[in-house]
DNA sequence: GCCAACGTTGGC
DNA sequence: GCCAACGTTGGC
């Protein structure tokens, strides 16, 4: 059994076609506890991730990807020399977890937060929910569906 | 670039 | 443990 995922990315950081190009990803970076508990506790092998471009024009999904390993240290917290570095966390006792990605689509019509906001079958998504910041959330599979069906048509 | 809606930090 | 100050996210 699988779940599903959205994960956010600002694209000048790091976009689906950064991903595609590179096949597979370390997802390093994120920094907040409720993102990282899910990554760490929830997100297993060949769980699909929906892959967002937040402040983007538009903001939308753009494809999604798959799980290919499971939350392990996010080494990036301790090299002091990283934009995500961390000096509360160590290589004995890391803060921060990350997983890989593997590149598995690029949709021809990305699904805009517009549209996502528009539709009722959306109506439960994080995404929806007014001052959402969770850059790693959990998706119904009825969504995940719906928004590739939608990006692949 | 603005700013609302958070989350985090640290003094007390 | 409270909460003010500060930092970040991300839509617009």
């Amino acid at each position: 059994m699988c779940s599903y995922w959205l994960f956010k990315s600002e694209p000048q950081t790091y976009s689906i076609e950064d991903l595609e190009a590179q096949g597979v990803c370390h997802w390093e970076g994120v920094r907040n506890y409720q993102a990282r508990n899910f990554m760490r506790d929830q997100v297993k092998c060949g769980d699909l991730v929906l892959f967002y471009h937040s402040n983007s024009k538009p903001s939308a999904v753009v494809g999604f990807a798959r799980v290919v390993k499971e939350a392990y240290p996010d080494f990036t917290s301790w090299q002091v020399d990283s934009e995500y570095f961390d000096p509360k966390s160590t290589e004995e006792n890391p803060r921060w977890f990350m997983v890989d990605l593997a590149f598995e689509t690029k949709f021809l019509k990305p699904v805009s937060l517009q549209v996502i906001k528009s539709r009722p079958e959306f109506s439960s998504m994080y995404l929806r929910r007014k001052g959402d910041r969770l850059s790693i959330q959990p998706v119904e599979k009825a969504c995940f569906d719906l928004i590739c069906q939608l990006g692949i048509a």
